[in-house]
DNA sequence: CCCATTAAAGCAACACTGTGTAGTAATAGC
DNA sequence: GCTATTACTACACAGTGTTGCTTTAATGGG
């Protein structure tokens, strides 16, 4: 894999991810990145032959000759993106700099099977299709192999044993398809669209479920089955109630029951203990939330988290609500997409 | 960064990271690296020439020319690892492979301050020394900065606020030195010695506290901070007995006090209920333990974390004790400097 | 024993990377 | 208009892995 085209690839993607923040020079561009101002010059060059980059206009900043501004051409690619729930299929079109531009949502049956999904997977992926798409992602619940795009066992879902999506979803759709879980995909999201300022997070997916996806040093950590995350069975109270996974004292458990009794700071404080062991665990310093419970009572469940976080640390840990709303699942499955194309290779 | 000099590093150091698990052949380093044969001689031409590998043999696998056997010359390479615990130094000598040559111990008076320290290491440095040596690994209890080479605050080492003792230590040993966490140099001792098979693993070091180093996608997770590993802390029981960190329900405080009244069962079994939330969130599938109470106690910590493994799993999750023993954080250590010259780059 | 066959390894030319050198373009200040 | 300064790039270059071919060294059938 390590030859010249990977490096080149590799330089690329580190100047397009540059770019993705807002306007920039080349002379910023060989700063922050490291690279040479000719090695810039170059990459750059090829950028714009592909119709990725333009200039737009001089920034001057003293004597000399002004730095001519770069700009992202967000529309030249475009991807979609699609999140799969045990009730509802949401579809979403995202430009280069992760921004949304159209949507479709559609109700699945319960218990739906594979082929009902992907007929209706194909229905809302036609309404919004363009020249410009390189691909659709599949965020959906685990587990699911993401090398292989085979999606195992996902509870409440009886007719998805071992079923090979991703190339059942390639042929019918005859785009490039990737699969993930739904917490990998949303973490996306939040990594795209921040770029460089994002390389150590936990986007915590709090639904009927409660997931996370792990940022960790800029990359997605998957695992060695490409399960990880899964942090809704993980202990908070030995001697706890039951869970559905067969343990005790589950963060879920304890979490949705202090939910359903209406206990909405005993549940956002059973988050907020949850997140602070993370932190402690994983040294992040941003932690972003979401789903749909988080976006019901957002106010509750920041206080939740952020009274429960230590103070006293050298580097604050910043905690916020995903802006993407309901969107950030689908819209990260579409950025992962945008990602294996023009992010860093491996 | 990413240049032909990093290109060419990275490919070198892959060659050699196969050939330290045992005898190959060029053409299984072509088949295992995904390199080309070409390649793969030029790569190893530069490595015989630095004396990195020879040619011991040939293998017949059939018809044709016999493939030309290739050895690491493990002792090319030494480098020394230090552990420092609260009452002592361990300075312990390693070869290329991760073969503990030599070692030297000496105590630690109570509370000693970093004047102290560093003549002490100078003095079981000097009595190990030797030509081929190429750096200097210590492995130190947190929290410190990996990066900066800077330790803050330890607890229970009153004089050690904010001290360099990376560049201290340079400036007395006139070595290239590293300094890392010792649950981190611990977790490298592994990954170092058996490479590729480990690439999704957690240390587990239980000694007056418990933290972990994190193999993840075969590198080291170390978090912004570069402080991740805070696993004592973590919390089991919501309600549980005050911790000396705050907050309530450690890992920690449950295992000592478990430990304390003679409870071993109690004490492995706490231990296995936070391996097994780590084996689901991380997505692992080798766990590793060490420390000082483990070695005490092998059989009863193995038991008691396979216990609490999920057994229904896809992939079965290796737990196993160091075999290193005493020496794995004082070993790693020297194999952390061993991977900073010849490991994957960055 | 001879020699065709097979496989490993090396050699030479090559395409392509980022880099060093030097030159050109565009501004501010005088 | 001139000079200094800064941004950018053309070109030769060192060095990467690759392609195509040759050399080397074994097997095994006559």
């Amino acid at each position: 894999m390590p030859n010249l085209r990977f490096l080149r690839g590799y330089n690329d993607a580190v100047v397009l991810g540059l770019a993705r923040s807002g306007a920039v020079t080349r002379v910023e561009l060989a700063e922050r990145s490291g690279l040479t101002p000719q090695a810039v010059s170059k990459v750059v060059g090829r950028l714009i032959g592909d119709g990725l980059l333009v200039e737009s206009g001089t920034r001057n900043v003293g004597v000399g000759k002004p730095r001519t501004l770069l700009k992202l051409v967000a529309d030249s690619r475009l991807a979609l993106g699609a999140q799969v729930e045990r009730d509802e299929l949401r579809v979403v079109l995202t430009d280069l700099a992760g921004t949304v531009l159209d949507r479709a949502v559609a109700p699945l049956p319960p218990d739906f099977d594979p082929p009902t999904f992907v007929t209706e997977l194909t229905r809302l992926v036609d309404g919004l299709r363009n020249d410009r798409l390189i691909g659709v992602g599949i965020g959906f619940v685990g587990p699911l192999d993401h090398r292989t795009g085979v999606v195992h066992d996902p509870t409440g879902l009886t007719a998805w044993h071992d079923v090979p999506l991703r190339s059942w979803a390639e042929e019918r759709l005859n785009l490039p398809v990737v699969l993930d879980k739904d917490t990998n995909t949303a973490v996306v999201a939040e990594a795209w669209r921040r770029g460089e300022e994002l390389r150590d997070a936990v986007l915590v997916l709090v639904g009927t479920g409660l997931g996370i996806g792990m940022l960790l040093d800029g990359r997605v950590h998957r695992g060695v089955r490409t399960n990880a995350g899964e942090y809704g069975h993980t202990t908070l109270q030995l001697d706890g109630p039951r869970c559905v996974c067969g343990r005790a004292g589950c963060v879920e458990a304890l979490h949705n029951l202090a939910a359903a009794r209406g206990d909405l700071v005993g549940a956002t404080s059973v988050v907020g203990v949850a997140v602070a062991d993370l932190v402690q665990l994983l040294d992040i310093d941003h932690v972003v939330l979401a789903g749909r419970a988080v976006l019901a009572e957002p106010t509750a469940y920041l206080d939740g988290v952020r009274a429960r976080l230590p103070k006293d640390e050298w580097l604050p840990v910043d905690v916020s609500i995903t802006p993407l709303g309901d969107d950030v699942v689908a819209a990260g499955a579409a950025m992962l997409v945008l990602s294996e194309f023009y992010g860093r290779p491996r």
